[in-house]
DNA sequence: AATATTTGACCACG
DNA sequence: CGTGGTCAAATATT
């Protein structure tokens, strides 16, 4: 697939000249800034190998119990050790925000139109927003609803909703858009809105079915027939599309095996402390969500913490902590407006507890 | 046949 | 009225 021919890519021609000993960063002697953008490169180039590799060794370990579950884990936590260098990196930077300095790419600044300050929505749905370097996946299962070019900008933004969302009600969305600018790799914002009910509230309850054999639960689609889709009055006349079946991971019955793994993983995570995050990937893993290990002090309430000390966005407003899988994170920022514009300040993260 | 994506139209909101 | 978000028929892929 496309990712196959990427890795090699990487691997040949861009991996060549990236990372090798002595070529890739070579003249540090520049400043503090170029180290240090040259540094966050390099990160994020490791990072987007790891999460590329993963996928790689996942597919090809695929129903091979502990060894796959070792992959996954081990690369999780490798994956888990760039984004902390990469935060650190963040925080840590000698001038400013480390990826981009400023919002404006320097170079036409010419032509710049006042950007229209759209206001921030009224709604109280709870968002999130990210950077992130490459749009991979995040543990989830969405299904792309939309499309649409916004205004002044050069990418489209694609939004996405939970796959669950007619089986389980689930209202989790996001919409991803590549930001505009010369950003390598190219950085994506994401934007979360609402969160998982189809699985992350519970993850812990899934395996419940081994009470009863499991089977039942996991092979019928469950369905919620109160009050489906408005079908609303029929308006469209023709639609044009294209589209594909691109059949993910994931299915119901991968949920067994699934639960199987996770024991492992958890014993594993404890019996390594747990403290770091442990990332499911674009297997069939992500039918459970977000997997982590816990924080032995990050016990703390994980959804609905908007009471106390959080982050806090520009005009003062308190973030909703959510929590998502932020493996392939790189940066969080708050976000009030509609603009692209972020700040490299970073949040805090808390880990799933899913270890009793 | 089943299912996910594409894509223009529709619609609500500012 | 313009813009962003959503809908759903058409379409692509397995």
């Amino acid at each position: 697939m496309q990712a196959q021919s990427r890795l090699a890519a990487a691997a040949s021609g861009g991996g060549g000249s990236g990372i090798s000993g002595s070529g890739g960063i070579s003249r540090l002697s520049g400043g503090a800034g170029e180290e240090h953008e040259a540094v966050v490169r390099e990160l994020t180039r490791g990072h987007e190998l790891t999460a590329r590799l993963r996928a790689e060794a996942l597919r090809a370990l695929r129903g091979q119990g502990q060894a796959e579950a070792t992959a996954t884990f081990i690369l999780g936590e490798v994956s888990h050790a760039f984004t902390v260098c990469l935060s650190i990196m963040a925080s840590a930077s000698p001038s400013a925000s480390p990826p981009q300095p400023d919002e404006t790419p320097p170079a036409d600044s010419a032509v710049s139109p006042p950007p229209p300050p759209r206001a921030a929505r009224e709604d109280n749905v709870p968002r999130k927003r990210l950077l992130t370097a490459s749009p991979y996946d995040d543990g989830y299962q969405w299904r792309k609803y939309g499309q649409k070019k916004i205004n002044n900008t050069n990418f489209p933004r694609s939004y996405y909703r939970c796959s669950y969302h007619r089986e389980r009600r689930c209202p989790a969305q996001k919409h991803v858009q590549q930001r505009d600018g010369d950003d390598v790799p190219a950085l994506h914002v994401v934007v979360y809105t609402h969160e998982h009910t189809c699985l992350q509230g519970a993850p812990a309850e899934l395996p419940d079915a081994a009470t009863n054999g499991g089977a039942a639960a996991a092979a019928s689609p469950d369905y919620f027939p109160a009050g489906g889709e408005t079908p609303s009055s029929l308006r469209r006349l023709r639609g044009v599309g294209g589209g594909g079946l691109q059949p993910q991971f994931v299915d119901h019955r991968a949920a067994m095996e699934e639960r199987e793994r996770q024991v492992l993983v958890s014993s594993l995570a404890r019996v390594l402390q747990g403290r770091q995050c442990y990332d499911d990937d674009d297997t069939d893993v992500a039918s459970l969500g977000a997997v982590h290990a816990r924080a032995p002090a990050a016990a703390a309430p994980v959804a609905a913490s908007s009471s106390s000390s959080g982050p806090v966005d520009a005009a003062g407003e308190e973030l909703d902590v959510m929590d998502y899988d932020m493996t392939d994170t790189l940066f969080w920022g708050p976000f009030g407006t509609d603009s692209n514009s972020y700040d490299g300040n970073l949040t805090s993260t808390r880990c799933f507890d899913l270890i009793n």
